[in-house]
DNA sequence: CTCTCACATGCGCGATTATGCATATGGCCA
DNA sequence: TGGCCATATGCATAATCGCGCATGTGAGAG
């Protein structure tokens, strides 16, 4: 298949945008935290993060139970000024900051720069639901 | 709809890609340069301009019998920046050198800076298929 | 070992998309 | 006006895509 073509594919799609933004401006993310971060269903994050990563946009490594993303390491200077177009739309997409302001107050949480999710349930942060929950409140 | 990832979806397939490249470095092409160019079915190319119109990526204007296409006089920076990451591509791949040199010898044709299908029959350049040989060419 | 939690994925469905064929449109010319 | 040429488009079909549900997998905790 035409590798420039997938990649440029991947892109053609809102959560995945979403996704690729808040990857771009945290070193990495875990599944989770980027669930709660879209407010979208953790199979949809999960599919979406397959898609980016097999068309060479993503690496994820796996930290305990928890896996992490980011923007690849690897990328074809190509990709960077897509990135750079990207981030373009930042301020005009009323989205994009919403999921950064909830991304910032989930990141806020981590202990040691990891994701925490089990603490959260500890400190019952009712303002953080767990994917599962958020998983539930998704209607659309 | 979303609009930015309307543009972005257009951007993910091989034959507009190739169309955006050549119309990124020609000031203006008409439509049987492109099907000449390209060597693939009028409708398709048609089809693919349409696309690539409607997403805001092109301006098309009559004159006479044939239609001229160029990257829109009003894109966005964040068009520019992608439009950048695609040139980037350029090198690379033998599709775009294959189609520029075909486009070279087309527009070579030109009287007056404008198309003339006419003229080439009247040359009787068989290197030159008309764009209705190139469609019955095409068996993909 | 078993239970739980975070994440991935097989499957079916409805929607969208690309393609090819045939035909319509619209301008030019005789 | 009729015919030709460049281009667009209606239609049917096959392929792809995103979604939702359910379930599988794999790691850590008790």
């Amino acid at each position: 298949m035409d590798r420039d073509v997938e990649i440029l594919q991947a892109l053609g799609d809102p959560t995945r945008l979403r996704l690729l933004n808040l990857l771009e401006q945290a070193r990495e993310i875990c599944v989770c935290e980027l669930v709660d971060a879209l407010q979208v269903p953790q199979y949809k994050a999960s599919r979406h993060l397959q898609v980016l990563t097999n068309a060479g946009w993503l690496e994820d490594h796996r930290r305990g139970k928890w896996v992490y993303y980011r923007i690849s390491t690897r990328l074809r200077p190509f990709q960077h000024d897509l990135l750079r177009a990207i981030g373009r739309l930042r301020e005009g997409r009323e989205d994009f900051r919403q999921d950064e302001a909830r991304a910032g107050r989930r990141l806020m949480l981590r202990r040691d720069g990891l994701c925490c999710v089990g603490l959260v349930s500890k400190i019952g942060a009712a303002t953080v639901p767990t994917s599962r929950q958020a998983q539930a409140q998704e209607t659309r």
